[in-house]
DNA sequence: CTTATATACATAATAAAATTAGGTATAAAA
DNA sequence: TTTTATACCTAATTTTATTATGTATATAAG
């Protein structure tokens, strides 16, 4: 996943949670396309990680899904289980805070940590 | 590497490299001290993570090593070689970006992306 | 009408990175 | 004398992402 010059790995479940939460319901693609767009290109979620990632969501309890069928296409929506919106929480605080601090250390004069 | 709760993987290098531009020179247990500390305690960097991170580093010749005798133990120094000093900048600066990115996906109103 | 692009899902093999779980050894403090 | 801190290290496993494919429909371009 993300990023073309291959920085930032193990952050892909956190924006998947963060992104149901932000938008209630999305179906895979429209996730790459969101990330992309939301930040300028710049992150570039594959769907070989993504998808292997929806599932392994969807195992843990986390995230549910409904298939239909628009525009002659298959889409499989995902959402957040109750328990899902509380690991959204939790993963998105832990990610913040060790983001922050990993920025402390590459840049300590931007920083407020 | 990285935080008790499993976040944030692949920083470690470029977290080692922006320590040695900072420092000059540091042997690894030092290294894992000064995260600490930097940090109150919420990125450890686990040796068993290190270690192989910085004889990979040496391999790649961004690194140069020099072993002393300190108090009886055996320290070996670690710094940056020209090459290294270069690929720092590189790396922190696409580590930057990439924290920014997610951090405003995280939180977008809290962000400047 | 046919080819290319966008949409939309997916997996298998491999590689990269960190975790878990050890191991060695000296110095200093309890 | 046992524990804690210092200081190095690796092997096996797991986790996560990459590379490389594969299927299939809709739409736009030539």
């Amino acid at each position: 996943m993300v990023n073309d010059n291959k920085v930032i790995k193990g952050s892909l479940t956190t924006i998947i949670l963060k992104l149901l939460e932000d938008n209630g319901r999305m179906y895979g693609y429209e996730m790459t396309k969101a990330v992309k767009e939301r930040t300028n290109d710049s992150i570039n979620i594959t769907e070989a990680a993504l998808y292997p990632a929806l599932h392994k969501l969807v195992e843990e309890g986390l995230l549910t899904t409904e298939t239909e069928i628009v525009n002659g296409r298959l889409r499989k929506y995902y959402s957040l289980t109750k328990e899902g919106k509380k690991e959204t929480k939790a993963k998105v605080d832990a990610l913040t805070s060790a983001l922050e601090s990993i920025q402390f250390i590459l840049n300590p004069k931007l920083s407020n940590g």
